[in-house]
DNA sequence: TCACGACGTGGAACCGCTTCCACGCACGAC
DNA sequence: GTCGTGCGTGGAAGCGGTTCCACGTCGTGA
């Protein structure tokens, strides 16, 4: 490996010149950084990242903490931060966070920039001590799908997109809406779920219907559970002729157990999710879109910026739009 | 940020022995190895990984270049390599790759062992004096769905998984079989589709059937792309009544084209993929499955074998198996 | 009693880079 | 001619670890 003392010695410089040259220092005069940049391609030299870390105290590396399995939607989220990352002088690094554990020992040892610039916590609230930490210590944190104190997020309004869904059937003629969401209290803090929940209660309540707890089923962020959740949900006496699920893979999990069921979607049962993931589209799902890809380019590009600007990300909230996506799975009652 | 010398400081010994402690080296006393261990706990001590990875010349990273966006199982495969990590004491870099540039500069920036201690190089053929460089370093690699000189290697039999494809639609009485794949000459190299376009053609001529070029087309691996090449397709005279799309990613596209046109599918046209990727399941795509999951797992797991016992990766190539999987898309003619 | 290991330990050197400080030199002003 | 002044440069210190070497201090066997 060549190191850069062996570029100093073969340019006939010292060593400091020829990092004068690697960083564009102006203190170097053009005939001098001409020797040196010659010498550098000549021997084909790259510099050593982590010499260059420990001695910069930064690692030129962002990392995302990600839910990388139990949220499909993390990974279109992820292609955004690539995008982000793709013309920057930034490396990416994947934590996959499965359990609490996991995210705590991750954020704890990212709670010093030594090994990684920056964060991006996608699709995971993250508990406030670790936020108040990661704050003290001087990592620039954006948090894309989730919201904490004291820092930058990008996001949708989950209420909001509650509303919209709800809002479509309750237009299509529905009285009796189910709802599928994640469990209240799911070992890593998901809320999303939650406020659409709140949105569907609040738009029953402005159509003067009413809010029946025998239409609500709660369980893990997966399709099978939600196929389970919804077969049951069905087969209950008066069962509801809709059902918003607050998710696409939930969605995708209640038109699966409709179907098992003989039922036709949207004939006997109108379906709509939320997300609009990739697959959606091709099973036809109606659905509350929000911008995933979007969601990982901006929050990239914001801590980008604020390393840029060596100052912390604005603690603002970045709120991306909403869009009601109809397609071939909620008809009128 | 609290440092060796801190904690060999408050624990009055010096930071060899801490290093010692921190490494679980024999050499240190019970009483010393508990007091410094207190003191670490105390201080909330965590070495900084940069320093350590210089002194030791190993970053306790593992880099996966990947092309994130283009190749939609390679995401699925990811999610392999993640959950071999999981466990692991590794880190996981993300490289992207969108171009053969990018590529190139990835691999020329990994080919020392300073960025990551060993590599992965996804669904993507490496340019074979990439390879040399690599090897030459020492640096371990293992691709996986890719296949390279003197490397190890993890995928499946492509011209098998077009002979399985082909015979399905043979079998099933087709005798016009049209086939949508790759552009034989792609930017990053991809190959796959070509060997599965031969197994398509070995199946025809066993069969006894025409090789007529007037149906197949190529282009870019793109679910647009196959959707305008598969309309062209069914628009010409005499129009296959099956199509082999060398991706599911192409065949749903297919499958739009069909429907677009009024066709039934499978009624006036099956279509098979390839992959099965999630999507394929909610679409009821008829496709060969072969193992992404696993396959990552599996590279992942042989890099980290080759890690831990200190040598390269035995050069083999782990064929995994692939399998019918017959859903709604394919038809007796 | 002495020599010799083994053991536990401190400390220096080193990993490869950045950055600061000091120095030599050319130049212009007086 | 002398004295700043500023530029270009070399070199040392430092980033935070690991590892090697040397140095007591015991316990053991001759």
């Amino acid at each position: 490996m060549v190191t850069i003392s062996d570029v100093a010695v073969q340019a006939g410089v010292g060593a400091g010149t020829v990092s004068r040259v690697l960083n564009g220092s102006p203190r170097v005069s053009e005939a001098t950084r001409a020797k040196v940049l010659a010498v550098i391609d000549d021997l084909g030299y790259r510099p050593n990242p982590m010499a260059r870390g420990l001695s910069r105290g930064r690692c030129q590396t962002l990392g995302a903490v990600v839910p990388f399995f139990t949220q499909a939607s993390a990974v279109a989220r992820m292609r955004g931060v690539a995008a982000a990352l793709d013309d920057s002088r930034y490396d990416l690094m994947l934590f996959n966070v499965e359990t609490p554990v996991h995210r705590d020992e991750f954020l704890a040892t990212l709670t010093r920039r030594d090994r990684a610039d920056g964060l991006l916590i996608v699709s995971m609230p993250p508990p406030p001590e670790a936020l108040v930490a990661l704050t003290l210590a001087g990592v620039p944190v954006v948090l894309v799908d989730a919201v904490g104190a004291g820092v930058a997020s990008v996001g949708t309004d989950d209420v909001e997109g509650g509303r919209i869904a709800t809002r479509h059937l309750v237009e299509l003629g529905h009285r009796r809406i189910g709802f599928i969401g994640d469990a209240p209290s799911n070992p890593l803090g998901f809320v999303s779920s939650g406020r659409r929940e709140q949105g569907y209660r609040e738009v029953l309540a402005a159509a003067g219907l009413p809010f029946d707890p025998a239409l609500v089923r709660h369980g893990a962020h997966d399709r099978e559970v939600a196929l389970r959740l919804s077969d049951d949900l069905i087969r209950a006496e008066d069962p509801p002729t809709a059902i918003f699920a607050s998710s696409d893979v939930q969605g995708l999990g209640v038109i699966e157990a409709a179907r098992n069921l003989g039922l036709r979607v949207p004939g006997d049962l109108s379906v709509i999710g939320f997300d609009d993931v990739e697959v959606s589209a091709y099973a036809g799902l109606t659905t509350v879109r929000q911008p995933l890809f979007e969601s990982g380019l901006l929050g990239a590009q914001l801590l980008l910026e604020a390393l840029q600007e060596a100052h912390p990300p604005a603690a603002d909230h970045h709120e991306l739009p909403l869009e009601l996506v109809v397609r071939t799975t909620t008809a009128p009652a």
